[in-house]
DNA sequence: AGCACGATCTGA
DNA sequence: CAGATCGTGCTA
């Protein structure tokens, strides 16, 4: 019957949203878990899906890279709360940076998604980031423009499954994760600036 | 109210 | 490697 031809497209990807308890661990695990799971965003009745390939862990006060280090605050005040929840912000006058809440009530821990390898709605990514070179979704300021991700879901619960979410992608074996330290904190603690705290699968960049 | 600066990206 | 560009948080 003609409805075959579609019913494989449909289940391509297997629909197993990440749960809260996924997000509620300490950042480090969860950021090292996030990679090779799937980014979902639905925009206007499109769905645009990557894999993550790159991702770091930021803690609480113990954490001077964190923006929540000098505690609570109306932007960072997702941090602070339940995990699973999407923490948006804005920087450089440019950019907007996704992250996901972890660890407890309370206790602020996010993970920043850096890069993500398109999987579904390409076509839609590049047209929203323009024409501007053929490298997509590297870099968190260009995921969030390829994603149409903005400050009004900062906040958004990532468990309920619509306009932005995670699900479960094929887990990444430890012999192709790569790590580091995180970009851009020149401006912290020796210690945290050292800190291996970035996860990325090898062979990207 | 004013100010310094940032979990970045681009193109010269 | 400088410039863009503006929200945020700190000082007053």
């Amino acid at each position: 019957m003609k409805c075959d031809r579609f019913g494989p497209l449909k289940i391509r990807f297997a629909m197993e949203t990440l749960v809260r308890s996924f997000y509620a661990r300490d950042s480090r695990r969860v950021a090292r878990n996030l990679l090779g799971q799937h980014l979902v965003r639905s925009l206007k009745g499109r769905r645009l899906r990557g894999r993550i390939v790159e991702a770091e862990a930021y803690l609480g006060p113990q954490d001077s890279a964190s923006h929540a280090y000098r505690g609570q605050t109306p932007r960072n005040a997702p941090m602070f709360g339940p995990a699973g929840v999407a923490y948006v912000y804005f920087v450089y006058g440019r950019h907007h940076m996704f992250n996901v809440v972890t660890g407890h009530d309370g206790e602020p821990g996010a993970v920043l998604i850096r890069s993500i390898e398109p999987l579904q709605g390409r076509a839609e990514m590049e047209r929203r980031r323009g024409k501007k070179g053929p490298v997509l979704t590297n870099g968190p300021g260009k995921l969030c423009q390829a994603l149409g991700v903005d400050r009004s879901l900062s906040g958004w619960d990532l468990t309920v499954g619509q306009k932005i979410w995670l699900e479960k992608g094929d887990p990444l074996p430890d012999r192709k994760v790569l790590t580091g330290p995180r970009v851009g904190i020149a401006y912290a603690a020796a210690k945290d600036r050292m800190a291996h705290w970035r996860f990325m699968l090898k062979n990207d960049r």
